[in-house]
DNA sequence: TTTTGATAAATCATCGATTATTTGTCAAGC
DNA sequence: GCTTGACAAATAATCGATGATTTATCAAAA
């Protein structure tokens, strides 16, 4: 099915601009099930609680059993997938008192890593954060126009992982990428506009003006503050769907 | 191979007294397989760092392949394995620096989580702390007797564990659970005495103590620095191994 | 001697088919 | 009418075999 390096004839695939080379990463069917699955679990087209019918996945994925299986058990790390003997797979399903939970940690874990990072941060880390804040500032998000809806999501979430990513600390970091995962879903899902109240925009600067200046209370207030708006704002978005 | 609910025909396994009743959980051999593949993580029998053959480990545990994959994925979660594509699993590394941070780890997310406890928790929260701690007092812990050390680790892990289960936060514990896994491990491979100076016996009755009278600073205190501790320890001794 | 490239062996990834379990259905008994 | 139990359909779990990739080996060339 793949060519493999040296080879003359072209891949058939949408991707593989260079066939010459291997990709990196992402090689198996495992893997880029993986990433597919989540990605259709973090934009709501798996519907949360529901059960995953391996049979159907398997063929609305084209694939076979054996990677399937294995994407979703890999899955349950990331906390998108749960798992039952006998049972099989179903998506996690979303509650109140998860989306609380998941604001809580966020709180917690953001700003305890973001605390982290200014202590043990370097100067490549500082660039990176400034370049992540004007790329997000860059983006634009109109609601009209689903693609840049996507787009926006991408590099907030970029910003966000990169203001804690100089804590030197894999676990922490691994453990905010979940979170940040399971609340992406909430937004996606709930919240395709921004509460008027807000100019999310200036908050996102003020925890990076305040970041690269080693302003650690400053920042991880602003950062604190931000991830709790969010968690309201979603909170009532929720209360209206009838969410419990 | 399994016999049904209601057959006359016992089963040859070391468990099951009960056999006219179907398990709790565990009852396919994948889920079968992740406890046993952990618990050889944790105690050490399968080497840190080392790659673990699927042919091998096929014929050592006498399963298929299936199931042995998926186990092992979803022991990714728990951080004891790690993987990567067309090069299989292997047994996460021990490091320096991964003990340094899963010890900071537990200190922030453990406190964090005993201190929502005391906020939350109810009276039979508090009666499983007491229970927990009585358990661990009476529980023998004699380096000559391999047997009473992994009794010891049981009731000990089960202890922190029940310290921090009336937080009503789910995620979170399932965080501080993969956390203690990735210490017992260290523990349980470099430690096998406790350190002359500490009396490790009054230090659990005092974090006990202070929780169930909810003095959240008294209680996360003591419970910080009983960490910390463990962690010194701990690091003394991969220090002394030559672990970096 | 070191490097390179081809080949062989080992190992991982995937598939299709088989077996075991659960769930849905419905009739018999209470 | 409600519960119980047997049967059938749906679904999950496992297996053995096949295909693909990586790693090891070793001879030829620089």
């Amino acid at each position: 099915m793949r060519s493999g390096p040296g080879s003359l004839i072209l891949e058939s695939g949408t991707e593989a601009a260079t066939p010459s080379f291997p990709d990196d990463g992402k090689n198996t069917i495992a893997s880029q099930l993986v990433s597919r699955l989540r990605e259709a679990i973090i934009s709501g087209q798996l519907e949360a609680g529901s059960k995953i019918n391996l049979d159907r996945a398997k063929q609305s994925f084209n694939v076979s059993l054996s990677p399937l299986r294995e994407a979703l058990a890999r899955l349950i790390s990331d906390g998108l997938v749960e798992f039952e003997d006998n049972r099989g797979y179903r998506v996690s399903p979303v509650s109140l008192s998860n989306l609380e939970e998941i604001t809580s940690l966020r709180e917690e874990f953001e700003t305890y890593a973001l605390r982290e990072s200014m202590r043990v941060g370097d100067v490549e880390w500082e660039g990176n954060v400034m370049r992540a804040l004007h790329r997000l500032n860059r983006t634009e998000r109109d609601a009209s126009k689903p693609e840049t809806l996507e787009q926006w999501e991408a590099v907030h979430r970029e910003f966000h992982l990169t203001l804690i990513s100089g804590c030197r600390k894999p676990l922490l970091l691994s453990f905010c990428k979940t979170m940040l995962n399971l609340n992406d879903r909430y937004r996606r899902t709930f919240l395709t506009r921004t509460s008027g109240d807000r100019n999310v925009s200036v908050e996102h600067s003020e925890i990076a003006q305040g970041t690269v200046a080693r302003d650690m209370d400053y920042a991880c207030d602003r950062l604190r503050e931000h991830i709790h708006r969010t968690g309201t704002n979603l909170r009532r978005h929720l209360a209206e769907k009838g969410i419990a």
